[in-house]
DNA sequence: GATAAAATCACCCGAAAGTATGAAGCTGTT
DNA sequence: AACAGCTTCATACTTTCGGGTGATTTTATC
């Protein structure tokens, strides 16, 4: 592991050791220098107190967690009109449409009624309509054509 | 103004002298008993740096405007994709659609019953179904919901 | 193997949609 | 005025659609 990563793990000991070495360090130079020699405590005072208001500060700021707050913020989801269709799998699945009740919802979307659809996927009249109500329950409609229109609205269907 | 007041405007200047004072006070009380001759210094430099640790904390805090971490919540809201619609008025004139065809039309393609569209344009169901029966004529089909399918198609409609 | 979900089909009834035909009024144009 | 086209409405009839109910089979899941 290289010094880099060291210091990046133990930050907050290296700050305080290396203000500390360079406190001692320049209160060491000023005595030599014969500089503080009346004012050494008043100085000492100052530079600890200085010190220290910046370790306060810089914990503060280090340790606070982020107040978080959550706003809901509506996004228009714009499907894509043209081309590579991408169906809405998490609406088909919220809504808990089948397989079979797509499959009907998208030729009704082709224009085809009941009975077409029934030859195209080699049911029964009746069945197509059972799949149909319950593509009209599960949609929350009436009618095929607004079947047609909600499921084009929501992705369901190119 | 009462002394409340006071306090709470110049909080910063009453909290700073405030805790000098206390500081001075204890170091004086200390220095009386006779306690800290002999380690006086340190003492005085503990409590300046715990001072000042905890009025760079209080500062830090204060005067930082509070970290407001906005955190989109996408909440997909199923809309008609604004796209431009630029009606295909050739193919209109082609197939020789009439401005009422055209509004049933469109009442069809947004899921509307017969009874719905004449209530919505002020017309007699014989009315609509009039309309509908020219305009599946005119795009040479046999249900709306082809009508729709075709009328997408060929841009009549959004 | 029990359970749940999906898929399949049937029957009935009423409502909605679609077809056919006719007719009257209201535009514009020639 | 005559004509064409659009709009409006009506009546009668047929077909399709949608709702409700019930049943059997297949498939998936635990």
């Amino acid at each position: 592991m290289r010094i880099a990563d060291y210091f990046r793990k133990y930050k907050l000991f290296w700050l305080y050791g290396g203000s500390m070495a360079l406190l001692l360090a320049v209160l060491k130079w000023m005595e030599l220098k014969y500089i503080v020699y009346s004012h050494a405590f008043e100085i000492y005072a100052g530079l600890i107190a200085l010190l220290f208001l910046g370790l306060g500060i810089w914990f503060s700021r280090k340790l606070t967690r982020p107040q978080v707050e959550t706003r809901i913020v509506e996004k228009p989801v714009y499907i894509a009109a043209s081309t590579p269709f991408i169906r809405n799998e998490q609406a088909c699945t919220d809504l808990g449409l089948s397989e079979r009740e797509l499959e009907v919802l998208e030729l009704m979307a082709a224009g085809f009624s009941n009975q077409e659809i029934a030859g195209r996927l080699f049911l029964s009249l009746n069945t197509v309509k059972t799949h149909a109500a319950r593509l009209f329950e599960k949609l929350e409609v009436q009618r095929r054509t607004q079947a047609v229109e909600k499921g084009k609205r929501m992705g369901l269907i190119p």
